[in-house]
DNA sequence: CTGAAAGCGCTTACAG
DNA sequence: CTGAAAGCGCTTACAG
């Protein structure tokens, strides 16, 4: 295939290569006459600018940056989709980069900008918590999503995210009114600013305000996969069988714990309830269907890509926090 | 950040741009002591190349694309991930275009190229069959991952794929032998040479070879989606009831299929005998375990990314075929 | 409203 | 083994 250049637009246009220029750049100061023979011959040609000479020139690029950390979480590499989805509708080209869970996101991204000059970066699965100075020398505009970031004070940065806190206390709830008292928790506690920690959190509070001790025992650390909800599950029957309850922190998990459950010839919901989160597609197709607290994936999406273009167009960083809803299923049952 | 310039690196160590650019570019006639120096002042000042002029200068970019046609089949997209990772050690940036399951594929690639000057495409779940000349036209190195694609003649296209003839028959002959007859299928027929109408194809012959009739009315075209797969079971229930066993040609339809079966008072494998097609990790965590024919999803990748490589120095592209291995779950039983 | 020219940060013959 | 220079395809002040 012949490459078609600004040059060949701009002979065959009988104009300047500045004059096809500003009629790309959609420039007002061109005359209609002007712009519609130079569309013509565009269209005609099939010409299309080689992104590689514009951004050279421009200094910055039409790449943004999703950094996705751990590539087996559903929830998040479904969320990453649904953004380069968007993205490309928006004239946004993402760049995915899916780094391992431990890595260093922030190393990623400086990296990233030097060698592609990136106009903005979307965060997805990671902890800001403890690199503040970091993300805020880092002057380029960013969302993190799925995380409460509004302790971060850069005005290029902007978050979207459920409120995590709430929803974990939505979910101790829901299972304490239907009596149970001895629930166990699968997830990631740690630090609080983590957003799966909040949700950990929010049951522990819940707990807390209906007077029912927190048995550490009946705790499992567990990453986002479904061996290691198979695992963390299979610990905790492995010393305790007296929980009623399981709350994990993704759908993910929950699937294994169910799996796990099922292998030990316990029945869900006959012997355990089950609660998950995330809302992933998956989690309805399961026996019995999971019942979930729902992150509104395309909303997050939607709002995440939004954030980002008024960002890059210089408008200060916002944080929006949305509710979790709970998605009914069959694995929870009153005690 | 100030960004650092091949220039800045020159005058830090002495030398020419020119000869910062061979040291760069590994080029073997350079002094030793020089590139040393450069070296030294390249790590001192963190430097890092602009991609963009480089890209523009070599009049191609260091970028191949992903195509993958359909964001939710889940086997398809743990495949293209695995191939961003091994391409991020290779060195090869790949960008990945998800594009509807009906969009046109070769359009894409040939706009992508047109803008970004790409040096390699992988097709993920293309289908090539008639559209011969078009992708022979198109002379970028091209890997087609998961389909046979021997029959299109370019040079600089490859592909890798289990065989999925074989594989169909695998799983049919499987069947019968545990005295399975009425088999119904869920999956997508269609052309002869496409890599999911081989399996059914598969299917077929050796039915026909064991003399079992194929009943129509046993098939329902499905997408490579959960609901797909649980309303595909559905129209089959809804009409007949005498099938011992199902067949699908993907895990997500499996899936979504052994959720109708349940839903609908029938046990897996107690009143239905179900085999899947992937072997996701998911399938492994469903109750019963899905009993699968496996892809080798790592080994796939590897061998894509090994052949786009070679093909992107200028060697003749090859066509692999690996064999589909059962991999036991629960999901099947004896007559 | 339009064009000529400089320059973005590299690579690559060419000359020595 | 090394450097000076041209050029990749654009954008953007500057001048008119």
């Amino acid at each position: 295939m012949r490459i078609v250049t600004i040059r060949d637009v701009a002979k065959e246009a009988q104009v300047s290569i500045s004059t096809v220029s500003r009629v790309l750049n959609g420039r007002p100061d061109v005359d209609e006459t002007t712009r519609q023979r130079v569309m013509d011959v565009v269209d005609r040609l099939h010409y299309v600018r080689n992104a590689n000479a514009a951004n050279l020139k421009q200094r910055h690029t039409d790449f943004a940056a999703v950094v996705l950390k751990g590539r087996r979480n559903l929830f998040l590499t479904d969320l990453a989709e649904r953004i380069l989805a968007i993205g490309r509708k928006t004239g946004i080209r993402f760049l995915i980069e899916i780094i391992d869970e431990k890595a260093d996101e922030f190393d990623t991204v400086r990296a990233l900008y030097r060698e592609r000059k990136l106009t903005g970066v979307v965060y997805l699965g990671s902890n800001p918590g403890g690199h503040e100075k970091e993300i805020e020398k880092l002057e380029i505009p960013c969302v993190f999503a799925t995380i409460e970031a509004a302790f971060l004070k850069g005005e290029h940065i902007s978050s979207v995210s459920v409120n995590n806190f709430e929803a974990g206390q939505k979910a101790a709830k829901r299972l304490i009114g239907l009596g149970h008292q001895r629930i166990a928790l699968l997830g990631y506690f740690a630090p609080q600013s983590n957003s799966t920690g909040q949700r950990l959190h929010g049951v522990l509070e819940c707990l807390r305000r209906h007077g029912i001790p927190y048995d550490e025992a009946l705790y499992e650390e567990c990453d986002f996969t479904l061996p290691a909800g198979y695992e963390a599950m299979g610990r905790i029957l492995a010393r305790r069988r007296d929980f009623t309850a399981v709350f994990c922190i993704s759908d993910v998990i929950a699937m294994g714990a169910m799996k796990a459950l099922s292998d030990h010839g316990l029945s869900v919901p006959g012997d355990v309830s089950l609660i998950g989160f995330d809302g992933i597609e998956q989690a309805a197709y399961c026996t019995p269907s999971l019942t979930t607290l729902c992150q509104p994936a395309g909303e997050i999406a939607e709002i995440t890509v939004e954030l980002l273009t008024a960002s890059m167009r210089g408008q200060k960083g916002r944080h929006v926090l949305l509710p979790a809803q709970f998605t009914e299923g069959g694995s929870v049952r009153r005690l």
